[in-house]
DNA sequence: CGTCGGTCGTAC
DNA sequence: GACGTACGACCGACGT
């Protein structure tokens, strides 16, 4: 005999609460709910996996009055109305249950109890074994020697045996339970004083309502219950009915048409990437077509001139460099790919050892051969994060020329509120095109292999990969640039700023090794000194860098005053703002802050920058990224140099370890405020551009418009609260903040922002009317047409919308100051190289340039830069740049 | 043993 | 709660 078919029915509405409240909060970036959909998919398709049913349908609810309203009308009347933000999900569930071809019923005036009970009716009449999925206990009565019950939430299955066991009744008989005891959610009445367990043991005892009836006397013992059943004799008989599901609704009786199908992979695929379900969205990523790609490994050295000569002929191609490592500045040769073509790839090997039978040409001829096509400014290249190429190639001196579209860039200036610009994610948002992973060709863990070592044909699939998805990539990013406006940008600074930042990334800088290793042996000495004193005082050793251990001493052991506890509410705070408040009661705070200045100095900076020397150049080789920051600033990482201490003297001594080569001299050119400039420009402030054409000290200026004193009589302590306005302004400051700051009261704080808005009326203006025209279009841009997105403007959500606005003032700020030191960066590089200079750019520390120059070139160098830098855009109010000189970082500050 | 969130501190 | 943008060291919880 055939096995019986199986069908799976589930009970669509009672998950749509249930993962909605499983789920306490899931949004997409622009504040859609998700977590219901999130968690009934998650539900949906545990069942598809683990079961994978041949039949299954899902069964909804319809609004509106059901037969249950006819027979009653308080039936339901006393259950909210659906939560706004579940009801905004509907929709989005269906169309899931939809992609994933699962028949979807609903009838209007049933339920989906009745829809359940009236298909597994007729699926048992047809030969069928059924479940019913769902986590709702009404469907007990539904269960039979055909029909179960499974709660994927909970994986239980409950079947007759299963009622019987627990409740020592027929699954039958369970209406009867439900009509006495009702159900509040449903506004069922039932019998006073009855509930669940009561109910089952009557049921069990009597077997159904009218037995207990027949048989009431026998309950007269128990007064209470007694008495309450009999009250209710009628309203029982009518919260059963209510509680019957309907088994008889009309319906198409075809169960050919819940026998499920393929998913719709691409729909389910557009879904989850709309609903921002990341590994839902890659799980179903189109499987790639690989069929269709052609990616050829090039060996032989006519096939490769053959290749260069193509590539020079299509004028424009998509180039990818192999390495041994991550790390540009020590990453060894190991292939080079192109694409010119979608679904198409060339790798060609420099410098593998598992070849198996194929011969490599020398490295060298290789090189010979492609080093005129890279290097030709006329054949236009693509890449992804090709500044990594630019380097990997320069050191195997080939000078990459022509770049002209990098897809990371893109991505990011398309993009720039979020992480990840990989190709990997590229290509899966644009193509939902699933790459080959590092580990599928190379394994994970300790015995990964490094490129070298990888099977030529895998290796070829997956560089070819890279080149191909990259010029994909380009062709698609390129429209979306051209649609945002966004390709000035793209041509005049960012891309022309890859080679610049190459070459910094590659000059290094030269620090003093022998000066950190004193430094570190010194505050290895104190530190330890320090230890000692702090366990001494605290009676016990404790981690001193843990913060919460520390709480404990302090707050808990040595019973000190807790001020604050941490932004996240999981313990004490005991940040330097605390601690230094602490100390003037106690002495260990003081020396736990000695501590942490000298441990931070000490792995932050000293230790951290003697692992970072180059072996080969015997420099420190830092990252800048330009696809980090929201705002379009570069950032700095392995190491960061952007945050060396300069502000207090300990932390300032470590500057004194970054030095010029032998007889060379380290140059600083800062710009002067540029932040309070491009405010003056972009709020046409009168007075804000009086003061800068006059080169007046701006924090003096706003001392004496703010506190209105005369000229002269401002004091240190005026203009440095007049600073702290000053820059709360860039910020978007609030008056708690900047009372906290100035140690005064809010009223006062709040009085001295309306006296600088006052004054500063232009300013005041500008702020209102960005905060305008931001919530008009949830985006900001910069002078150079860098955008943001801001949709948290609209947010009604006044911590949301509050952090935008601020952001709304400060991204244009702090993006074109961005923008215009990239340009001048870009215009530096070129001076540098059309005057013949030895002298270099090294860092750039967004406000800042960094230089190093023979000391003979010193002069012109300073007068070029100034020249550059202060004329390098046109402004309201001019450009000012500051310069210092010196045979250290430190002395070349001022 | 790696990952990840939390806390803290450094820069502009 | 409360001022924008970063990087990273360290701790400790958690998962493999």
């Amino acid at each position: 005999m055939a096995e019986p078919k199986t069908i799976y029915l589930i009970d669509g509405s009672a998950f749509l609460y249930r993962a909605f409240h499983a789920i306490r909060s899931l949004s997409t970036s622009t504040g859609h709910p998700t977590n219901a959909t999130f968690g009934f998919t998650r539900i949906l398709l545990k069942l598809l996996k683990e079961k994978q049913p041949e039949y299954a349908a899902v069964f909804f609810d319809v609004k509106g009055p059901t037969f249950r309203h006819k027979m009653y009308e308080e039936y339901k009347a006393n259950r909210p109305p659906m939560p706004e933000e579940l009801a905004a999900q509907v929709p989005d569930i269906k169309e899931v249950v939809a992609a994933l071809n699962i028949p979807l019923v609903q009838k209007l005036g049933f339920e989906a109890d009745d829809l359940v009970g009236t298909y597994s009716r007729l699926a048992q009449e047809q030969g069928f074994k059924v479940v019913m999925v769902t986590g709702d206990k009404d469907f007990i009565q539904l269960i039979s020697d055909d029909c179960i019950l499974w709660d994927p939430m909970k994986d239980t299955v409950t079947d007759r045996a299963g009622v019987k066991k627990d409740m020592g009744i027929e699954p039958e008989q369970f209406v009867d339970v439900l009509g006495l005891a009702g159900d509040t959610s449903d506004n069922i009445p039932g019998v006073k004083g009855v509930g669940p367990k009561t109910a089952i043991k009557l049921v069990a005892e009597f077997g159904s309502i009218p037995d207990i009836y027949d048989r009431l006397d026998e309950l007269k013992k128990k007064k209470k219950l007694h008495e309450n059943l009999s009250a209710s004799r009628e309203v029982v008989e009518l919260s059963r009915d209510l509680a019957a599901i309907d088994r008889q609704v009309e319906v198409k009786e075809d169960l050919e048409s819940f026998k499920l199908t393929e998913f719709d992979t691409h729909r389910a695929f557009e879904l989850f990437q709309s609903f921002e379900f990341k590994n839902l969205a890659t799980e179903f990523a189109a499987k790639a077509d690989k069929s269709k790609k052609v990616y050829k490994c090039i060996t032989g050295i006519t096939e490769l001139e053959k290749l260069a000569k193509v590539l020079e002929n299509k004028g424009i191609f998509a180039v990818d460099t192999e390495t041994t490592s991550i790390n540009s500045m020590v990453a060894d040769l190991v292939g080079i790919s192109f694409s010119y073509m979608e679904d198409t790839g060339f790798y060609i090997p420099v410098a593998h050892t598992h070849t198996g039978d194929t011969e490599l040409p020398e490295k060298e001829d290789i090189l010979r051969i492609f080093k005129p096509l890279l290097e030709n400014p006329e054949v236009r290249k693509i890449g992804q994060n090709i500044k990594y190429d630019y380097i990997v190639l320069a050191r195997y001196g080939i000078r990459l020329d022509g770049i002209v579209f990098d897809t990371m860039i893109a991505s990011h200036l398309l993009n720039p509120g979020t992480r990840g610009h990989s190709l990997d994610r590229i290509a899966m948002n644009l193509f939902g095109y699933k790459m080959i992973s590092y580990e599928e060709v190379a394994g994970k863990g300790k015995n990964q292999l490094g490129f070298n070592e990888i099977p030529l044909d895998m290796a070829t699939d997956y560089a070819a990969e890279d080149a191909d998805l990259t010029f994909m990539a380009y062709q698609e990013l390129k429209k979306q640039i051209l649609d945002n406006d966004l390709m000035s940008l793209m041509g005049t600074v960012e891309v022309p700023l890859i080679p610049v930042l190459a070459r910094m990334e590659m000059a290094g800088i030269r620090v003093d090794a022998a000066e950190l290793f004193r430094m570190s042996q010194e505050f290895e000495t104190e530190l330890r000194d320090l230890e000692k004193e702090i366990y001494d005082l605290a009676g016990e050793t404790f981690n001193i860098n843990s913060s919460q251990q520390l709480g404990t001493i302090l707050f808990e052991k040595l019973g000190l005053k807790a001020g604050k506890k941490t932004k996240k509410k999981t313990g004490y705070s005991t940040d330097v703002q605390v601690l230094t408040k602490l100390a003037e009661t106690h002495e260990m705070p003081e020396r736990v802050l000695r501590h942490r200045t000298l441990s931070k100095l000490k792995s932050t900076y000293v230790d951290a920058l003697s692992q970072l020397v180059n072996e080969e150049t015997g420099r420190i080789h830092t990252s800048f990224n330009q696809t980090i920051t929201v705002t379009g600033r570069l950032s700095s990482s392995n190491p960061n140099l952007q945050n060396i201490p300069i502000r207090k003297p300990e932390g300032k001594k470590i500057r004194r370890a970054f030095i010029p080569a032998d007889d060379w001299t380290l140059i600083s050119a800062d710009y002067s405020q540029i932040e309070l400039r491009i405010l003056a420009h972009c709020a046409e402030d009168e007075i804000l551009i009086d003061a800068f054409s006059n080169d007046e000290d701006i924090h003096t200026r706003t001392a004496l418009e703010v506190f209105q004193v005369l000229p002269g009589l401002v004091t240190d302590e005026l203009r440095s609260q007049a600073k702290a306005i000053n820059f709360g302004i860039v910020y978007g400051m609030s008056a708690f903040r900047l009372a906290n700051e100035l140690g005064i009261t809010r009223k006062m704080a709040g009085a001295y922002i309306d006296s600088y808005f006052n004054r500063y009326a232009g300013v005041k203006k500008f702020i209102d009317t960005t905060i305008e025209e931001t919530k008009k279009t949830c985006e900001v841009s910069t002078l150079f047409g860098r955008k943001r997105r801001l949709d948290d403007i609209r947010s009604s959500n006044a911590n949301l919308r509050n952090f935008a606005q601020r952001a709304a003032i400060n991204t244009p700020i702090q993006g074109s100051a961005a923008d215009l030191i990239k340009l001048a960066m870009i215009k530096m590089a070129a001076a540098l190289e059309a005057e013949n200079m030895e002298a270099q750019m090294l860092l750039s520390v967004h406000d800042e340039i960094i230089f190093e120059t023979p000391d003979e070139e010193k002069d012109r160098l300073i007068e070029l830069a100034r020249d550059i830098m202060e004329n390098v855009t046109p402004l309201k109010v001019p450009l000012k740049v500051n310069f210092g000189a010196g045979r250290s970082w430190a002395s070349a500050d001022h």
